[in-house]
DNA sequence: GCCAACGTTGGC
DNA sequence: GCCAACGTTGGC
């Protein structure tokens, strides 16, 4: 049984559209510096779990693609490089704090904004909808997951998972 | 730009 | 181990 995941990315930083250019549509989720969130990817995720993907800090916040999880937890390189803003002075190569995994999107979908999805009956109890949660990594209940893809217009993608 | 909410740090 | 101060997230 996979799990299901919802993954938060700064357009600016890192779009569903510049992922989409990059080799095989894959990008490392670096920059993850918070140990819950980390510990959702080093013990929970498993190759081939459903992500949503999701705009934050931006104009219309809200997911706007699937994705799956694509490689196991392994070091993020940025946290050892003094010029990235990653960078973590903390952490020691021999004993890493920090890791990533690869995401790959599989599906630009349209915008299902954060307006909608707090306006959704069904998805109430979704993580990232309650007041003052600032996890970018939150687990999704299957329930949840078959919800937002039936607004999305996508449950064909329901057998790829 | 504001600010609520939360995580981390560090003095004690 | 407590907790005040500080930094960050992210919607608005």
């Amino acid at each position: 049984m996979p799990n299901y995941w919802l993954m938060k990315a700064e357009p600016a930083e890192a779009s569903v559209d510049d992922v989409l250019a990059m080799p095989n549509a894959t990008v490392p989720w670096t920059g993850v510096r918070n140990y819950q969130a980390r510990n959702f990817m080093l013990d929970g995720m498993q190759v081939g779990d459903g992500v949503l993907f999701y705009h934050s800090s931006c104009a219309e916040p809200g997911i706007v693609g699937i994705a799956r999880v694509a490689s196991g937890a392994y070091t993020d390189p940025t946290q050892f490089d003094a010029k990235s803003p990653y960078f973590d002075a903390a952490s020691k190569p021999e004993a890493p704090r920090w890791r990533l995994v690869d995401v790959q999107v599989l599906r630009k979908t349209r915008n299902l904004t954060l307006l909608e999805l707090r306006a959704d009956a069904d998805l109430q109890d979704l993580i990232v909808l309650k007041k003052g949660n600032r996890l970018s990594i939150t687990p999704v209940e299957p329930r949840h997951w078959h919800t937002i893809l039936q607004r999305l217009g996508s449950p064909g993608l329901q057998e790829a998972f």
